[in-house]
DNA sequence: CGACTATTTGAGCCTGATCAAGACCGGTGG
DNA sequence: CCACCGGTCTTGATCAGGCTCAAATAGTCG
């Protein structure tokens, strides 16, 4: 983006900062704002009356969050992390668009890849077997990670069991063991907040494309 | 969409029509076009090297196909229907809409629509039993069709039973029992060519929100 | 330390998959 | 007209992957 753009943003922006845990937003309430993330994770989910939860995916610094374009949020977001966000009243932030070209192409962009991102998803829940989930999951948030900070074989984990559960449509205990099996494989090993990939060729192997 | 913008566009499009089971595109090719729906139904799909399949979803009139901004497609479109569409050339298609805001604006659009299809969809496959996804999809997809050709007890299901399930992630055995068991309850009717719904309250009633 | 929550581990079960026939249906040609 | 064929769909019987229920263990934060 062009200084200009960003400039004219900074204006609009607003800061907010979330202590671990806090909702940023729930699915229902009227999408005033959108959010672009700045640091720290974030869980974005639905949630079925009958207490059953599909988590839709994982939001990290630089991606858009409340970018669809309801009245309403069509899901909640959590803060995994302490989490920092710049907020952007919908209406202005459209109206700019609309007068910024490279901003709509900005967004634009972010939502093809997020609908990239679906779609692969889409493949998971729909025909992976449970240890392929979990490898899809590993190794997809593992590349995500990297792109921000650089490739390491420690992967940082800030989600819980449960929510990797409902992000593959498994159970924690189905994640708990397929987890615990790598790690007596010596695929993974157990480092505190995470993970640390071992044999990222065998973690690959789990995988047919 | 303006007179003008629309003019653009007609200098760019070339009219496509397929026929019945024919390919618009495989998965990997080089995307050099994107498309939009005239009449019929594609059905999209990625595969995995061992037969496995995953039906992402079936574009109809008035959906866009392939304005994800790789240079590869990510799944493959094949006509379930006679099908016409027209044909933009990537290259133009992009730089028109640099110039013209609208045309980006509306691509925009139809990206977080799909996206938020995609996103229902997302709880389906992860979180829906099986009576559910089948309830889910035909609901769904009448609602679709009713927002072109006006609401209608009777909805056209032009996919085979094998489409179905690789969309629901389930077995065609299982979407066929489905069926049968709510015909036989009187919930819905065969029809060549699709079902009527008899009992749209009770079928509504299969899913929890 | 102690209360609470998250995770791991074990045992048994159930939903939906798999395997296997058989029915249906449209097209084709004798 | 109907026998045949290939594909799609239905129906039945059995199986198993992952879920459920249950309990023990490990973290976590006052």
């Amino acid at each position: 983006m062009s200084e200009d753009d960003i400039a004219d943003l900074e204006r609009l922006a607003a800061h907010v900062e979330l202590p671990t845990r806090a909702p940023l937003f729930h699915a229902g309430d009227l999408a005033r704002f959108v959010y672009t993330v700045t640091s720290g994770t974030l869980r974005l989910q639905r949630d079925l009356s009958d207490g059953r939860r599909q988590v839709i995916g994982f939001a990290i610094p630089g991606d858009f969050i409340g970018l669809s374009l309801d009245e309403t949020y069509r899901f909640s977001a959590d803060a995994l992390t302490a989490v920092s966000l710049c907020r952007f009243d919908r209406k202005d932030f459209t109206s700019l668009s609309h007068s910024r070209q490279s901003l709509l192409e900005r967004l634009h962009l972010a939502a093809t890849h997020e609908l990239t991102i679906a779609q692969d998803h889409m493949v998971v829940l729909g025909r992976r077997r449970a240890e392929e989930r979990v490898a899809a999951f590993v190794l997809r948030w593992r590349e995500r990670l990297g792109r921000i900070n650089g490739r390491s074989a420690t992967v940082g984990l800030p989600m819980s069991r449960q929510d990797m559960a409902d992000h593959l449509g498994l159970t924690i205990e189905t994640v708990s063991r397929t987890m615990a099996r790598w790690m007596r494989d010596r695929i993974i090993l157990d480092v505190p907040g995470g993970i640390r990939v071992l044999d990222q060729q065998r973690l690959a192997a789990i995988l047919p494309d």
